[in-house]
DNA sequence: TGCAACTGTAACAAATATAATAACAGTAAG
DNA sequence: CTTACTGTTATTATATTTGTTACAGTTGCA
């Protein structure tokens, strides 16, 4: 799977510790570990979905734009990685004389995207605040 | 995800196909549409993990070990792609002075570990019979 | 009005992962 | 002892992913 889920999922749950809910993408960037023009590029995905709200020039940065107990996984993973399950890579070969041959790739495709939807469902029950208190249980391990 | 599940699968189908159970790597190769060099590889973990065994030289080739209604696709992925929905690429920074950045790394682990039980739950209920017989009706739709 | 701190986006470069290919030793049948 | 196979490793080619740079557009504020 693409790890853009997983910097959206982290950039979102950083948002969701701050105390106002705010941040600029070299924030979220030094927290992630990446580039902010990676984040920015996610972030803006997660803009155009309502997940966040952008605010321009001086002062401004991304703001968690709903609550994180009502945001899950489910929706964060459809709107950045849908389909990132199944490889690219097909299996088969359409001009061979052989059921075998012909239709793997399209049963293949149909196994893949159940699979997915398991998936789906699974991350259907965690939200963003669950993260967030899953982050804090392993600090408490911690210390 | 790892395309060797993929070829995998495509292998054993098409042995569970052939009257015989029976096929070399070429064939094999020509039916997934791949290097047999490639298929040699991943059968040569199957045959380790008892799937099929291998006859050397003259008239040898793979063989179906196991009966297909018995083989299911979480055993396959388990022998070829455990871990695969993972990527690769972790987010956080250890050193930071930040709670979400030193812990997401080991919650998202803990989430993509449980996201794959769902995923393998969901393989177990899918036998290489039942791919075969997706492959039929798949190919009856087209006549 | 003009500078400074932001986002938005595209283009490019670097790193990594995946797949194809070649090569050759080992094995078994005839 | 030759031919048709597997087993395995090494190498090359290709695709994907990630990092980086660059710059236009936006906004707040002195």
């Amino acid at each position: 799977m693409n790890s853009e889920f997983t910097i959206a999922v982290h950039s979102l749950v950083f948002l969701a510790y701050r105390p106002d809910r705010m941040a600029t993408s070299e924030m979220i960037a030094l927290n992630v570990n990446t580039h902010p023009s990676r984040v920015r590029k996610i972030m803006s995905c997660l803009r155009k979905q309502g997940f966040v709200r952008t605010k321009e020039g001086i002062g401004g940065g991304f703001i968690f734009n709903r609550s994180p107990d009502q945001v899950t996984l489910a929706e964060i993973y459809r709107a950045t990685s849908i389909g990132s399950i199944k490889p690219a890579w097909c299996s088969g070969n359409e001009d061979e004389d052989c059921m075998v041959a012909c239709n793997m790739a399209e049963v293949m495709d149909q196994v893949f995207s159940e699979a997915e939807q398991q998936l789906i469902a699974y991350f259907e029950r965690i939200t963003v605040a669950d993260v967030l208190r899953r982050v804090q249980t392993a600090q408490q391990f911690k210390n």
